[in-house]
DNA sequence: GCTAGTTTGTTGGGCGCCCCAACTAATTGC
DNA sequence: GCAATTAGTTGGGGCGCCCAACAAACTAGC
């Protein structure tokens, strides 16, 4: 078990990461611990570089000795997060807080060059973070990829992009100069998934499902407040849940899959638009705000198109609640801005196929973090990790 | 946070009940803890009538000091496991270490009586137990019931039963003259996973999902070692999944739901059985077994019906790794002895729509403990929930 | 049969870390 | 300026862990 004043530490050190600065009197009220446990431990901390006394005195016009607040050293550790995306690489720097130090967003054909080639421009990348934080060392270092992920932090299939096994993990800490404590892999979706936990609607949820609709449709399932993975870290493919088992066949190998018939190029299809304009080199965004504008701008075509696809969308949905029963489900990527209009149709499915004759509920909301999701997850990710393992590491 | 004490007093409990009687020494080496902290720990079960020293002197032909043994105090707390179901109710009673003191079936017509009478005669079940058992008060009760539960110890909706909000938890509580400490209800389904993990095919796995195959389809999901229940306690509700949306409709309002398509009457009616003779007050146990002896025999039509309801249940097993990446499947109920005809449509299934291209593994097993599963399950979900709880319980 | 060797369990002391009580510090209100 | 109030620190007590030494109970070998 971690030592009790391990837990204590990190108590204190995440209250403060993540309500903001506080007095000692207001962490022992709000961690129930006694006021001196809680003067030591914060001493501890500040000498670990973690934590510092604020400068700034408020003046609460309130009687009693004004208190003292600590906050986040800002000369602390921070976290990185790094994005492998098909035709972008990503980089965010925060520190333990999440408050933004830099970050980057590079155009970059990743399907023509190299793995090894990709990863070693994402190092460059996030050598320049590094420098323009301080060069201190990240303590943290997540990268967001669209594929499945090996156990051991390499990708083990992205099909987007066209890579099988790449030690993506390996190969970053061998391009970094100064390799944080922690480098790993995750899912694009999974990521998603925890940024819309920390920053975004699933705030305050603890069991959400986020999908995200990029090429194909992925989902981030989050399950008593914490990211699920399943046994191998390949749970969340929603995209190939089985809508129509006689339906069309699916690159999978699979017939009627949800993101065949639901995903963008379907989409696109039944608007009437021919998927391949996608190629010209358009932003992420695309997608979803083109047909947001072309349904409001009431192009019946696009309406019917999104109400198709709402049903899928909504069957797929139902299956989830009926075996999860989360409190919500988050539609992400291209799937954002469109939830005005896909709401209707997957709540009708939700209705008859989950719902009825039961008291469960499970709304659907719109994911708030837009083509950043993959980026600020993979950041809040490490800075979760960091802020349960920050103390012990750096009190050695 | 619990205290440090409690957490250690739980550790060597849990550590003789669940591995059987041993030394202190061994207790030590096991948990980590130091010999003098396990000696003091182990000091303070005894004295809270939990454990006692092993009277049995078992001589090691081994050099040192013999090692004396404590072991679960057999005159200590036991766990009561109940069940309510369509046409019986069951007792189970055992020690904490989960052995047998006690247990009884009934054939009951529960859709005949008022749930008052019902839960008035599982009462009178119960208390006879406690009078095999040495009249002591049982620690915990669980009563497993065929349908959804209520957050707060009811039973919402029971459709085989007939019964709508019936406040099972209330009622029995009510009934008993010495009421448990804790007197919980949980769906069968999920009863049946508990089981499993414990005792049965899902020992020592950590990511399962075990089906129940009664009259309906149901689900128990077993995440991270633990039953997952979803934020309104309704996950697990497999039967619904919609596998052809376009299917025959479903009493739950859907179509094409997996419970239509591959629930005992359609299996029996694919089988070329009437459905209805399930009436006749067979045992539970009836359609598996007879299904199977007719497939052993090898009735061509009997083959049929199961490579077809194979195949359904195929799609649905697909979705639920798709989404949750478990390390197995465990059919239950009468699908448990129907395994060896059932895997293969399923794993094809499987393959095709979930594995393909993936390091996915999902095994498909048959359940181990029959039509005992949801009794088997209260009976252990008391005893875990007992085993975490019960050190400050008795030291108080 | 006696002694050395081995393993188990207990006893006494030390220490980490939390809590409590008393105190100092810094402010407001009268 | 003096109570009242709130914040933070200091010293002491206690819980509960670990360590070291010891006592207990056995085997092995001479």
């Amino acid at each position: 078990m971690r030592s009790v004043r391990e837990h204590n530490l990190g108590l204190v050190l995440r209250r403060v990461a993540e309500e903001g600065p506080r007095s000692r009197a207001t962490l022992a009220l709000e961690t129930g611990l006694n006021k001196t446990t809680v003067s030591s431990l914060v001493a501890e901390l500040i000498d670990a570089g973690l934590l510092r006394d604020s400068p700034s005195e408020v003046r609460p016009a309130r009687v009693g000795r004004p208190p003292q607040s600590v906050e986040l050293d800002p000369e602390g550790p921070f976290v990185l997060g790094l994005e492998i995306n098909v035709d972008y690489l990503a980089v965010r720097a925060t520190d333990l807080a999440g408050v933004l130090r830099h970050h980057a967003f590079v155009a970059h054909d990743n399907r023509a060059a190299a793995p090894e080639e990709v990863v070693a421009e994402l190092a460059r990348l996030a050598e320049q973070a590094l420098e323009f934080a301080g060069g201190r060392q990240p303590i943290a270092a997540t990268v967001a990829v669209p594929g499945l992920v090996d156990p051991d932090g390499g990708l083990a299939v992205a099909p987007n992009l066209g890579w099988v096994d790449v030690p993506v993990a390996q190969l970053l800490t061998a391009a970094l100069a100064y390799p944080p404590y922690s480098v790993r892999i995750e899912n694009e979706a999974n990521l998603g998934a925890v940024a819309e936990l920390t920053e975004g609607a699933g705030r305050g949820l603890s069991d959400f499902v986020y999908v995200s609709g990029e090429i194909g449709i992925g989902a981030g399932v989050v399950l008593r407040g914490e990211l699920f993975r399943g046994a191998s870290g390949f749970a969340g493919e929603f995209g190939h849940l089985t809508i129509d088992p006689f339906g069309p066949p699916c690159g999978c190998g699979g017939r009627g899959c949800l993101e065949r018939l639901a995903g963008q190029e379907a989409l696109l299809r039944l608007a009437g638009w021919d998927a391949r304009v996608r190629c010209e080199g358009a932003r992420p965004e695309w997608p979803g705000a083109m047909l947001a504008e072309s349904a409001r701008a009431g192009h019946a075509r696009t309406l019917e198109a999104l109400s198709q696809v709402g049903r899928t969308l909504g069957i797929g949905v139902a299956s989830l609640a009926n075996l999860l029963d989360p409190e919500a489900v988050l539609l992400g990527g291209h799937f954002a801005p469109l939830t005005e209009w896909l709401r209707v149709p997957i709540e009708a499915e939700l209705e008859t196929r989950a719902l009825a004759g039961r008291r469960m509920r499970c709304r659907v909301l719109p994911a708030r973090l837009g083509s950043e999701a993959a980026v600020r997850g993979a950041v809040a990710l490490g800075r979760r990790t960091a802020l349960h393992n920050a103390p012990p590491l750096r009190a050695a």
